[in-house]
DNA sequence: AGCACGCCGACT
DNA sequence: GTCGGCGTGCTC
């Protein structure tokens, strides 16, 4: 089939489990190709939807025609499409909706409706006869059209369809309907460059000579640089453009998100484990697909692993994708591939406004980015040939999306390193136990460095029992003779100390002394956080705050005690306890503006800080070469969550902050306090030892069942009204067992959990709850869910009650 | 998701 | 008999 085709299938922005065929008129038909977006009449409504590919006519309907072909060039590469259809059948959400959030927002465009009221209406408002909700809307037109959604606020109602219908055909109203978004665009810039230089020798001579040289000289430059260069140009710009010397037009730009440039570096000599683990993947390149864990203990040099199976990739002529798991890891990431391999480096994250993000996306699609770095999403980088995928630190939970669509990134790198004939290098210290599992398996090959760079010694760790200090009073209960004195000696040394709490604000825990009630938030079913540098207390879900002089909701008492300890109340504690030293915190309370993170990075790395105190943002990959003592305050905090991978999560987080540790020259030291000394993620976590803990931890995940050893799929559900929501869950579980009861099949391969409470029960005033369905079969997994989904569609677009499929839920609900 | 259609209880 | 609330089904 031709490229161009009188039909096409598109792909709609909408949770519709279909495609639908549109015609292409004859003035579109060179321009409509898989990859762009298309403005289509659907329904009523025009919106816009992805080309696919060439369509099938039918007569069994009508077939509408498309009203625009809205890219020049395809978003996305022909080869992404099977990519896209792979992940919206294995995550069981709509094609449409996957492609929708794969690409850069703001770009769609699509209908939105605004009312106003005819002159019929306008009589019809003077009628006694009128009922009191018909007047009010039109009473409220009369100032002026609005748009539905506005209506409906000002009325603090809604208004059912219905109504709107039977007043429009009884013409009191008009529906008029307007296309907008589309707010995301390229740029453009004023530039200048030379036609002639031949300009009159008059009393400008000068001014005007000089910016002709400099046009001479540079050749086409922007008014802005120009400008810059010669302050005074300003005011000749429009003679000489009048006159024919220069032209003025406009040029697409590239909005910039790289700060500084970067001095270039070469490669660096390897170590042989690095030169042997770099031979290995590199010489696998041409034979297709493979998947490796790059198990490499912290500091290992994992980074120059990558970088020189990436260039080998690039000469070989594809792309490289590295995913990285949070902004401040990918600007370290993205400053070390810069200086090796130039401007063909292109960043995706969510630090980038929605311009830079599309000009880069532009950049990828024109080819003049081979590298991309990123996020979770850059997953979706429209490049056409991928030679490798790397996933950094592959265990990190922010691989994973919880909300629009649930996905995880590690997972699908793989499957996109296979659809292009790639290479997936997963990396971490600490591996997860699904990827471990996948080597056991063999369905990935380890590859693994040993060594630290330069021999240094891996951090002596050393284990407190905090259940010897609980009758120690006020902050030694927290920091222990043992780590005051190491923190002595440390700076004593003048060397650099870090703690880690992964708890943040200042008391976690504010009780009434009165009635021994905790202080909860009024929307969700949280206890709140006492933040001191607010003076309020907050929810870290919904961000519900009370001022500080709140009484107790329950039984209005003023007297609150302040119980738990935040990283807040830990770095008061250490500036108390070491006055003249500089203390830094880093959490998410202070790191909310955009480059915050950066500039305490950057102090460590200047030693402008001695103490830095954090929640697990600290733990994730960073570098801070002079810091020798790591300090775990309660390294029990993760494992109490109602989550069966906590156990996974508290050996990851201890085994990479206590990695932080003696990264320069000096070797590091780490204290580990814990109530629970002989949990075996304590045990694993002190040897830094992934191997051990996988081998215990999968004995549990097989007693209970759990992944790897079985899949899950969770329905979440959630509403507003605690009753119906309740009901629903319960209506839900009960379809659920029927379904099961009714084919044979199911019986044997899904088991039903729940339905349930959620942990947290309520958010932001929503309550929740979930059911989950686990079987060692996938397969059958998705089967059950599928056939729930169409023979019950009614519960799925129930109006009140929400309900999200979650393919490999990562936390419970 | 929106939008239309059709059913049904409620109230002039 | 209308009004409007609510479920159901379709959109190429």
């Amino acid at each position: 089939m031709t490229p161009h085709s009188a039909y096409i299938e598109v792909a709609i922005t909408l949770p519709i489990d279909k495609t639908f065929i549109y015609g292409v008129p004859e003035t579109l038909f060179s321009f409509a190709s898989p990859g762009k977006r298309v403005l289509v009449p659907f329904g009523r409504r025009r919106l816009t939807g992805y080309i696919l590919g060439p369509g099938e006519y039918t007569d069994k309907y009508e077939i509408k025609v498309i009203l625009d072909v809205l890219d020049e060039t395809p978003l996305f590469p022909p080869s992404m499409i099977p990519f896209f259809k792979w992940i919206a059948d294995y995550y069981i959400h709509p094609l449409g909706e996957v492609i929708h959030s794969a690409l850069p927002k703001g770009l769609n465009i699509y209908d939105f409706v605004t009312l106003s009221i005819t002159e019929v209406g306008k009589n019809a408002l003077s009628e006694d006869d009128i009922t009191p909700l018909r007047r009010e809307i039109l009473g409220q037109l009369q100032q002026g059209p609005c748009q539905l959604k506005t209506l409906c606020k000002k009325l603090n109602r809604d208004i059912p369809n219905s109504l709107l219908h039977v007043m429009e055909t009884s013409g009191w109203l008009v529906r008029e309907r307007t296309l907008g978004g589309g707010k995301t665009r390229s740029r453009t810039e004023r530039y200048v460059s030379l036609i002639r230089s031949d300009i009159p020798d008059d009393r400008f001579y000068a001014s005007r000579k000089k910016i002709i040289d400099l046009l001479e000289a540079q050749g086409g430059i922007s008014i802005r640089n120009l400008k810059e260069q010669l302050p005074k140009s300003a005011g000749f710009i429009k003679f000489l453009s009048d006159s024919g010397y220069i032209s003025v037009f406009e040029k697409k730009v590239y909005r910039d998100p790289f700060g500084d440039p970067i001095q270039p570096d070469t490669p660096h000599t390897l170590t042989e484990e690095q030169g042997k683990v770099i031979s290995k993947i590199t010489d696998s390149l041409e034979k297709g697909f493979a998947a490796y864990l790059l198990a490499g203990v912290t500091g290992s040099g994992k980074t120059e692993v990558y970088m020189q199976i990436a260039a080998e990739v690039i000469r070989q002529e594809k792309s490289v994708l590295v995913l990285v798991p949070e902004i401040a890891l990918i600007s370290q990431m993205e400053r070390r591939f810069r200086a090796r391999f130039g401007d063909c480096v292109a960043v995706l994250h969510s630090g980038l406004s929605s311009g830079e993000r599309y000009d880069q996306w532009i950049r990828i699609i024109n080819n003049e980015a081979r590298i991309t770095i990123g996020a979770r999403s850059a997953i979706f980088a429209p490049f056409r040939d991928i030679g490798l995928i790397i996933v950094d630190e592959e265990h990190d939970t922010s691989y994973k999306q919880e909300n629009d669509f649930p996905y995880n990134a590690r997972d699908i790198a793989v499957v996109r390193a296979k659809l292009s004939d790639g290479v997936a290098v997963l990396g971490s210290a600490t591996p997860s136990v699904q990827s471990y599992h996948n080597v056991k398996t063999q369905k990935f090959e380890e590859v693994t460095l040993t060594e630290r760079v330069e021999k240094r010694p891996l951090p002596n760790i050393t284990v407190v029992d905090l259940r010897k200090s609980r009758d120690n009073h006020g902050i030694s209960r927290f920091i222990t003779p043992e780590l005051y004195q190491a923190m002595k000696e440390t700076l004593g040394r003048g060397e650099q100390i870090l703690l880690f709490l992964n708890r943040r604000g200042f008391a976690g825990f504010p009780v009434c002394a009165a009635c021994g009630d905790p202080v909860g938030c009024e929307n969700c079913d949280i206890t709140l956080t006492f933040h001191q540098a607010e003076k309020a207390y907050k929810c870290h879900y919904c961000g519900f705050t009370l001022p500080s002089d709140a009484k107790c909701p329950t039984c209005n008492s003023s007297s609150i005690k302040l119980l738990g300890l935040g990283t807040e109340k830990t770095e008061a504690a250490v500036k108390s306890l070491f006055p003249d030293a500089r203390v830094a915190r880093m959490d998410r309370d202070t790191t909310t503006r955009k480059g915050t993170i950066l500039n305490i990075l950057k102090d460590i790395r200047n030693h402008k800080t001695d103490i830095l105190v954090g929640t697990q943002m600290v733990a994730k990959g960073h570098d801070f070469p002079g810091i020798t003592l790591v300090g775990i305050i309660c390294a029990d905090l993760s494992l109490c969550f109602p989550d069966f991978r906590a156990g996974e999560r508290t050996f990851q987080l201890l085994a990479q902050v206590a990695g932080r540790a003696g990264r320069g020259d000096v070797p590091g030291r780490v204290i580990l306090q814990t109530y629970n000394p002989n949990h075996f993620s304590m045990v694993c976590a002190r040897e830094q030892d992934f191997r051990r803990f996988y081998d215990k931890e999968i004995l549990f995940r097989e007693a209970l069942s759990y992944p790897p050893v079985s899949r899950l799929i969770q329905l979440k559900i959630s509403g507003k009204d605690k009753g119906k929501t309740r009901e629903f869950a319960l209506a839900m579980g009960e379809i659920c067992h029927d379904l099961q009861k009714n084919n044979e099949a199911f019986s044997s391969s899904v088991q039903i959990l729940g339905p349930i409470e959620a942990s947290v029960s309520k958010i932001a005033n929503q309550y929740r709850w979930q059911i989950l369905l686990k079987g060692l079969n996938v397969k059958q997994l998705h089967r059950f869910v599928r056939q729930l989904m169409s023979k019950n569609s009614f519960m799925f677009n129930y109006r009140g009650v929400k309900v999200v499929v979650d393919v490999d839920p990562f936390l419970m609900f």
